[in-house]
Parts: structure tokens; sequence; C-alpha cells
DNA sequence: TAAATAATTGAATATCATTCAATCCTATGA
DNA sequence: TCATAGGATTGAATGATATTCAATTATTTA
């Protein structure tokens, strides 16, 4: 048997789908060829930046979610965007962004478990230029990516 | 004019999208009978909910983004999940999650400006059981559901 | 080891995205 | 008001794709 799964998931992840034109043609009572010109220019205009696949993490090894706080050490300040790049490179984030308050950076991670997750924070969170390192671990997920649970 | 743009968006926000089988069997040198029938059993088993659009916010009238913290009051407590199934209904609201530590509930809200989160915050988020509100504003993304922005 | 179940695959079919050309609408300026 | 140009809408034709089906192979179970 191939295994075929991981190869979906990764590539399904982030893209290789597409809007379902003449199911939405129906729903919205309009000619598909309407809907597919002002598809095609959401996305010449980049509103829309592509199509994938919304997971249930905890069925493909995904099992444990945290928010993570960072703040960054006074060198680090002037060009945060560095660093938060460096970290929008990992398959485990799934998001990265700069904030206001007493935190520089909240990334949201997802790990196979706890332990994934020691080993992801020692491994690729700790490091110079974070000062500081606040998790906040995941009891339960009503909604993600806008759609519930 | 129709303004069919805005009903896209609503539509492709949380569906109505599709994997491509013939691109992916290109991709990973498969058959696409093979993916297809490997793509239906993920569906089935739950572990893929949905295809979906991914936005550039700002470009859909979503320029504001924030993560807020809650802690709610102690008869809340013991059932976090009534309120954060109420808050997931809003479809400004991206994420909601039951966390550890010192706050109860983060929440991922997309709004058009910092005007409309603070209608949205005493409309919606301001509500009996709720004692305290941190708000962390996003002062840049670099990646979110995923995708590198 | 046999039988049952699951997974893979090519061929055929049904559905769909995409292209194209014609038409319509809207904004702009004289 | 009218003419014009660019954008938006749409039906018909086409090309590409998802899906179904049946046959085969692999894996699990008893």
């Amino acid at each position: 048997m191939k295994d075929i799964r991981q190869k979906l998931v990764e590539q399904l992840r982030t893209g290789n789908c597409t809007p379902r034109i003449a199911l939405l043609a129906r729903k919205l009572k309009e000619p598909s060829t309407t809907l597919h010109y002002n598809i095609k220019k959401l996305e010449r205009e980049g509103a829309i930046l592509g199509y994938k696949a919304v997971f249930d993490h905890r069925k493909i090894g995904g099992g444990f979610t945290a928010f993570v706080l960072l703040t960054l050490s006074p060198d680090e300040y002037g060009d945060p965007e560095r660093l938060a790049n460096e970290f929008a490179k990992h398959p485990q984030i799934e998001s990265v962004d700069i904030i206001t308050g007493d935190w520089e950076l909240i990334l949201k991670v997802r790990t196979k478990d706890q332990d994934d997750y020691f080993e992801f924070v020692k491994k690729v969170i700790s490091k110079k230029g974070v000062t500081k390192i606040k998790t906040l671990t995941s009891l339960r997920q009503m909604k993600s990516e806008f759609v519930e649970l």
C-alpha cells in the first residue's frame, strides 16, 4: 500500500484546490460564466490568495495546539519581521503576527502532542533574539479558519 | 452591475471549493483515481472538513485583526463552551479556543477597522460572563491559515 | 491458509471550468 | 444630452476534469 495520505495532506494544507463554480452558480442563481469572471477578478486583485483544505488536525497528527507569545531582545526590536519570517517557514506554525502590547509576536502552533511541542519550542522558538516565551495551550477549539468545529 | 463580489466572498470563505485531483496526480505522479479514492477517504474519516479560499483580508473589508484574551466569571467557569460557541457564530471571528493559564478564551477577530472593532467588542464580546478583555492588535501578519503572506 | 476487506488502477462517462464573441451597462467628458 | 471607452454580463462551444465502474492487487482477519 502506498502512503499517499501524508503527501495529500501536505499538498492540500496550503493549496491545490479550486472554487466550485457550477455549484455556486446554482446556489446564487447566477450564470457560471459571470461567477468565473468575478472570481478571476478577485484572484487578479490579490483578494483571493489561494484555495485549500481545512483539516481536523487531531486526525492528521496535529492533536496539540498552542498560542505562543514572544518578547524580543532590544536588538530585534527594530526588525521583528526578520524573526517572524523565519518562524513562518515552519509547517507546524499556522500563523505569525506582530502585535502591540506586552508581547511582540504571537504564533499559533500545531504539533502531534505536548512532547513534540516541547521539542519544537527548544529547537525552533528558543533562539537568539527571543527573551521571553509564554504558551497558551488550547484545551478545546470551537472554530478555526472561520470553520466551526 | 450586480454585486456578486460580496456573495462570492461569503461563500468561498468557508467552503464551496474542491481539490484539484488532476493537478495533484501530475505533481505526485500517481493515477488520479488513486488520489480520488484517498481524498474521499480523508473526507469520510472527517480528517478533511472542507475546502475554502484564503483571502487577503485587507482587500475584502477586513483590514483590522486582533487576538482577544478573555477571562470568564466564576459561574461561566464550569461551561466555557457555551460562550465559546456563541462567539463562534459571528463571521468576524476567525477562531475560538478555550485555553489554559491566566485567560479562559482566545479569539481571533477580523473587522474593517479599529472603529468597527470597538463596536464589535461593545456589542458582541462584552457580555455577561466576560469579566476581563485584553486585546492584542496585529500590526503585521506574516502567515495565516498556514499560508505565508 | 483461506476468506474477507481495503486499496489501486485503466477505461468510460458525466460534469465542469474555461474560452470566445456578442451584448449590455456604467462612467466620463464634450 | 449624447458619444465613447472600458468594464461587466452572458450563452454557446470547447477542453479539461471529477467521478463511476469493474477488474486486479494488496492487506488484514479469522
